[in-house]
DNA sequence: AATAATAAGTGTATTTTTTACATTTGTAAA
DNA sequence: TTTACAAATGTAAAAAATACACTTATTATT
């Protein structure tokens, strides 16, 4: 803020969203891309988009903008940063903020997904997109990885019950490290925000595997006692 | 980005600066804050600020504001984050770009300080800001502790010679917390960035004690052959 | 009814990292 | 020469992280 301002200085903010799905079946981390079916870059693709209302919050366009393709609310997300090269939109100048979501694959909206032409691209296996996109996904990555490691996030991408074996490919999958399946279990349980229920997940053994459950008051009350999530 | 874009969604940018500087006599890590002398808000405290010009990226900007203070370029500045509450300026629909900068107090422009009335608060005596500016600055104090923590840019608070003693001090100022002069020499050490000189600081002992440099170069290496910066 | 196949579940020993802690040293002023 | 004062230094104990392999529960097959 200072006392001197230009009109000719507003430009118009941009909120593009980085958002990242588990994959059940496949174990994998997986990004929303939407193909572009408007000029310019016709058919590219490219992050989901929109442009942030003069009566709205940033927060606010984000969330509008991950529900429009998505139809979900109530959705984990971080703004990742203002990206704001002077060509980086060739039609129009812009400033983008990125926001990166964290979605239960299953939840999401089949139709909305076919409208946009969107779909799911593996981590690995995402194709060039438009603009500085790149740049935007290579960054929410890394904030990923930061912030599973010292808040319990990941939770967000796993269905509301879930096995030891999905919690541990999940965060496999984000830090992109194989982890020793003794010591994850024993660190997640020395945690103590899981609640073991009752019950078994018999799609991937005969055995089963037990299910568990985020205890996000457990994890609270921990916290107001200083406790510090790290893994 | 997204097709349909209306021009009155646009708005103006501001950028804001958190300022840290590491105040060598009293061992105290402070914040440049200016005192506004025009409306609204007048003789209220607040961070240094400015409006982003259509012709520049965000990160100019912050540049150029932090510049027009202190009479500094080429200072460390990391983007914060966006804020963007509808009525967080009375005035004018704005969004702000908070950024914090590290600079080494002794190198600042007394004359311009003078002229924007600012002055350097201890940490623990910032007053109230205007408008959002007290998050922000609770923000950057967070962000600073995990960069610090994280890379070598404590070194940016420093004069380029220090002792052993004032980098200690000096993270314990960020950290907020006291540590153990061995162990922190110990840790110090064996990253193995530092660089001895035959040279001694006699200002706080008889005896003296060594002055350090941060060897860039040495660290950039060291960095690209896997190393981890971590205090 | 016995067997085979498969992923789930579990514990300990070793290494590494972090923490706690006290004495000697060098210098200048008295 | 003595005093005063911060600088410099090492080791043992505790905690955390890592490496590593066998048993168990269940179902499908014979």
């Amino acid at each position: 803020m200072s006392h001197k301002y230009n009109n000719e200085d507003k430009v118009l903010i941009a909120v593009d969203c980085i958002i990242f799905g588990f994959d059940q079946e496949e174990e994998e981390l997986k990004l929303l891309l939407i193909k572009r079916d408007f000029h310019p870059e016709k058919d590219k693709w490219s992050l989901m988009g929109g442009f942030m209302k003069i009566d709205e919050k940033i927060e606010e366009a984000a969330t509008r903008i991950l529900h429009t393709l998505t139809g979900l609310t109530q959705v984990y997300m971080e703004q990742l940063e203002v990206f704001s090269e002077l060509d980086r939109d060739p039609v129009e100048r812009t400033i983008s903020v990125a926001y990166y979501a964290l979605i239960n694959i299953e939840d999401h909206d089949e139709e909305l997904i076919k409208q946009y032409s969107a779909s799911w691209f593996e981590i690995s296996k995402v194709p060039k997109l438009i603009f500085d996109h790149d740049i935007m996904v290579d960054h929410a990555i890394k904030r990923l990885r930061y912030r599973t490691s010292v808040q319990p996030i990941g939770f967000e991408l796993l269905p509301e019950k879930f096995t030891m074996r999905q919690l541990q490919k999940l965060y496999e999958e984000i830090l992109n490290e194989r982890l020793d399946k003794r010591n994850f279990t024993k660190k997640i349980n020395a945690l103590d925000i899981l609640e073991k229920l009752d019950e078994k997940d018999k799609n991937s053994s005969r055995k089963g595997s037990y299910l568990y459950k985020f205890n996000q008051k457990k994890y609270r009350t921990k916290c107001e006692n200083g406790f510090i999530f790290k893994v």
